[in-house]
DNA sequence: TATCCGACACGGA
DNA sequence: TCCGTGTCGGATA
């Protein structure tokens, strides 16, 4: 059951005029049988003896008040303190006041009878929930965001013709009020009152209380209408550009009027986060990413990664250094309040938030030392709102960043107020909260947002949309082109490397600074080369957070790795820190891959380094799935075909190759299809194909509709007329949790390799040798592409411009011994590649790589790294180190010539 | 024509 | 529902 149906259910029963039946329906509510309900009821099951009181055992002693309800509560306390064994839950009331204790927790509850709705949790105990779990899974955001969600839709089915715009206004309006209304900006339930007071139950005169009621926040108490009515002129001037615009008439029902009196009473507004809220408000606005609730916002542990190695940890060593100097926190206490902070994709202001809280609250920890070391000065305010700029896309989400940054205000002006007596910052009027414009970021000037001259300390971060080059939208790769002009391969960028770009640009030369979450992929494989070189010219990093998966608290995560990276102008001075799983390291420089080392890139070669055989790309077939066979459909169609055994052909992918699974394809010449169309079975396979081809966007797919029977792309090999001699084949993805990448060394007879893998055909052992070597996995490890963690292995990158060691015949040969070794051990022990190469890594059911099939890689890595260089390598850093410099000599000689 | 990648996709505990 | 690990075909050069 959702959240909101058991505060209904529960507000429904205590509205009732009579409460006699009271406690049988609360129980109804939760899990309890009915059958045990009835009998409760009927008296059967009750084993209390006295008037008034029901016990059911194990779950609850309940008593009605007598006239003291402590006294009651007393009594009954003692009563089942008597008991053998104690029911989960003690409960009395007199229907106007509410006391109950949880036996187990010895957690109590004393409300009013009327507010037991809003803490409905407190007995989930019944349904096996434990209230803290709960509390967990569903903070008070997500409950506000649930019930808003209900308004919204209602809202909007009333209204069917009113602006977007409009909506959200009003939205955002009311959020207020019910914020204001539990937290001391306005006198206590002040709105839900009135509300109750001055509108008709059907709703009918709704839009007319609530535009005047908007109207009159909007101005001062001196400047109302000398006519306006006690009930209104209760309400204090609000301003802040909240109420400026005029209220646009919407139509009210019973039913929206009710929610909204309902998401008054039910929710304790006073323990809303601003942070998540805005996400959550933001996601029941958009249609479209109602579906994904909250999915992209980030959680506070990963905003603070950004924020923390940017600024704040700088700021809160110039605290540390500066106590017991009055100059030197007066100078901090005046800086702090000059810095400007710009999120560039704001959302519904996460960053901007949590950013401001930690500048409120560090002001606070300056004006308490000051007040330590005896200075007492009357309170200036340093931190402002104005400080602050976003960029955002959605117009709903900016008005919800406004709002949620007043909330974050109020909360520490709540706060500063509490830890210095003396101090007082009014809330209302509302601040006025910086710019957050409405705007594509990536087509707008930021200069001319946050506009800062060399000196300002300023700091631009976030996390922007993260989107691969072959999903963007047609916009969205027009925006990328532009910013990209003359950078040769922008057409491969994810959509995030224009606010890198733009945030490149923003700081350079300027005494601002950058850091953004980001997708890792612009700091793995092909992008590497095409985004960071021109901008590392001019900046450096100065911290990173490695790959890490994505994580917050929505229901369905996003699926992606991220990384966090902060960029500052040139700086030989400074340290920089590489956040990895094991903490941080201070390096002199962290590398585009994020790694410690120097800038160097390596580019998507499309032909090898040194002479050498090239790496193929597998067999494409675009089919739909037409031509391809499982293991049960090919006997199926052998045994009732069995002229087809000849067509179908071994299919080999990563799978196939990995774990040994089993496919097969239709493999067909010209020829071979026109002797096969009286075949029903052939013949509905194409058909899948030509009919998935059809329905493809892309116009050279739906071309080769009329070849069915033809993979659309076939690697140059299998052009040739027969298939014969040994195949060195790469699995494209493969775990990163094995201790090698397992490749195989296959006969090319019968094997159609597929675009999951690669292949080195008619290849010689020491070749296999090489590849399977550990500087080889080095290599792919530093510099190739990744599936968010995995090896995403690449002809161009991990094999064209990997630097091949010189070999003489004899070291082949050499080789080729230690190959065979491997495939050797490899025959004899049977079974799948992931069987014999193991999962180490692995949390359960860690499985190890088998032992022989260890040592004698180990033998073949020792060997290759003898041919790169005589003395040994300490670690792989030394390897990649001497691979790197190697790249560079053999690529730079490429380039030069 | 030949790839490199995916705010992923999917099967198994 | 989380965890481990690789499909499939688009868009680009």
């Amino acid at each position: 059951m959702a959240i909101t149906e058991y505060e209904d259910q529960i507000q429904e029963i205590v509205s009732k005029p009579d409460h006699s039946e009271f406690i049988y329906d609360f129980l109804g509510v939760y899990d309890i049988p009915r059958a045990t309900v009835t009998k409760l009821r009927k008296g059967m099951n009750n084993l209390a003896k006295e008037a008034g009181a029901v016990y059911l055992k194990n779950k609850l002693y309940f008593r009605e008040g007598t006239g003291d309800l402590m006294q009651d509560y007393a009594d009954l306390q003692e009563r089942v303190d008597e008991l053998g064994s104690k029911p989960r839950y003690l409960l009395v009331t007199d229907y106007q006041h509410l006391l109950a204790k949880d036996t187990k927790t010895n957690e109590t509850l004393d409300i009013e009878f009327a507010k037991l709705p809003q803490y409905f949790d407190f007995f989930l105990a019944w349904n096996g929930i434990e209230k803290a779990d709960f509390e967990k899974e569903n903070p008070a955001d997500v409950r506000a965001a649930e019930r808003f969600a209900k308004l919204y839709d209602v809202v909007v089915k009333d209204n069917p013709d009113a602006t977007r715009k409009g909506l959200n206004l009003f939205l955002i309006r009311i959020l207020f009020c019910l914020f204001a209304e539990d937290t001391n900006i306005f006198e206590h339930d002040l709105f839900t009152n009135r509300v109750k007071q001055m509108t008709a139950d059907d709703g009918s005169n709704f839009d007319q209380f609530i535009g005047s009621l908007f109207g009159v926040l909007d101005f001062e108490k001196a400047q109302r209408p000398v006519d306006t009515p006690s009930w209104l002129n209760d309400f204090p001037y609000v301003d802040g550009d909240l109420f400026k615009d005029q209220h646009e008439s919407l139509h009210f029902s019973a039913k929206s009027r009710k929610l909204i009196i309902e998401a008054g009473e039910l929710l304790k507004w006073d323990q809303i986060n601003p942070d998540i809220l805005g996400s959550m408000i933001q996601a029941v606005a958009s249609e479209d990413s109602r579906s994904h609730l909250g999915m992209h916002y980030t959680s506070v542990p990963n905003i603070m990664k950004v924020i923390k190695p940017l600024f704040l940890d700088g700021l809160r060593e110039d605290f540390e250094a500066a106590k017991d100097n009055e100059d030197k926190l007066q100078q901090l206490y005046d800086r702090i309040g000059r810095i400007k902070f710009m999120d560039p994709a704001c959302g519904s202001g996460n960053f901007l938030i949590i950013t401001y809280k930690e500048l409120r609250q560090l002001e606070i920890d300056i004006l308490i030392e000051l007040n330590n070391i005896g200075v007492s000065t009357m309170y200036v305010p340093s931190v402002t709102l104005d400080q602050f700029y976003g960029i955002e896309i959605d117009d709903f989400a900016c008005d919800v960043t406004r709002l949620s940054l007043w909330i974050a205000e109020h909360q520490m002006n709540v706060k500063l107020h509490r830890q210095i007596s003396d101090a007082v910052r009014p809330t209302l009027p509302l601040q006025h909260a910086g710019a957050i414009l409405q705007a594509d970021s990536l087509s707008v000037d930021w200069n001319s947002i946050m506009q800062v001259d060399l000196n300002t300390e300023a700091y631009v971060f976030g996390n922007p949309p993260y989107v691969g080059h072959s999903k963007q939208t047609t916009n969205q790769k027009k925006m990328i082109r532009k910013i990209f002009t003359g950078i040769s391969g922008s057409g491969y960028l994810d959509y995030i490397a224009g606010w890198l770009e733009l945030g490149f640009r923003y700081i350079l030369g300027k005494r601002a600074k950058i850091a953004f979450v980001t997708t890792n992929s612009i700091f793995e494989g092909e992008q590497v080369a095409i985004l960071w070189p021109h901008i590392l010219e001019k900046l450096q990093i100065h911290f990173a957070y490695q790959s890490f998966k994505w994580k917050n608290n929505a229901k369905g995560n996003a699926g992606v790795t991220v990384a966090i990276v902060g960029l500052q102008n040139k700086n030989d001075k400074i340290q920089c820190h590489l956040y990895g799983d094991q903490g941080f390291k201070c390096v002199n420089h962290i590398s585009p891959y994020l790694i410690e080392g120097s800038d160097d890139v390596v580019e998507d070669l499309s032909l090898p380094l040194s002479p050498r055989p090239e790496m193929q790309f597998g067999n494409k077939p675009t089919d739909g799935g037409g031509l391809i066979f499982n293991d049960e459909e090919y006997n199926e169609a052998i045994s009732k075909y069995p002229e087809l055994k000849r067509y179908l052909r071994r299919y080999v992918g990563s799978d196939e190759l990995v774990k040994g699974k089993r496919r097969y394809v239709l493999w067909l010449s010209e020829h071979d299809v026109k002797a096969l169309s009286n075949n029903p079975l052939v013949q509905s396979r194409l058909d899948i194909v030509r009919s998935a081809r059809l329905k493809s966007g892309t116009p050279s797919t739906k071309q080769w509709a009329s070849k069915p029977y033809m993979f659309k792309q076939i690697a140059p090999y299998y052009k040739k007329q027969s298939l014969h001699g040994y195949v060195v084949v790469v699995p494209a993805v493969s775990s990163e949790n094995r201790e090698y990448i397992p490749m195989g060394y296959l006969s090319n007879e019968d094997t159609i390799l597929n675009n999951r893998v690669y292949g080195v055909f008619d290849a010689s052992l020491w070749l296999f040798a090489i590849l399977q070597s550990r500087m080889h996995l080095v290599w792919v490890d530093r510099v190739g592409g990744k599936l968010e963690t995995r090896y995403s292995y690449s002809s161009g990158i991990c094999y064209n411009a990997f630097p091949f060691p010189v070999l003489t015949e004899r070291k082949k040969a050499e080789l080729e011994e230690y190959a065979l070794r491997i495939l050797d051990i490899r025959e004899e022990l049977g079974g799948s590649l992931a069987d014999m190469y193991g999962t180490p890594c692995a949390k359960t059911n860690a499985k190890p790589m088998n032992l022989r099939l260890r040592d004698a890689h180990q033998a073949l890595d020792k060997a290759v790294d003898r041919a790169y260089r005589s003395n040994n390598f300490p670690d792989n850093n030394s390897r990649f180190e001497l691979l790197m410099s190697l790249y560079k000599e053999e690529q730079g000689g490429i380039s030069n010539e």
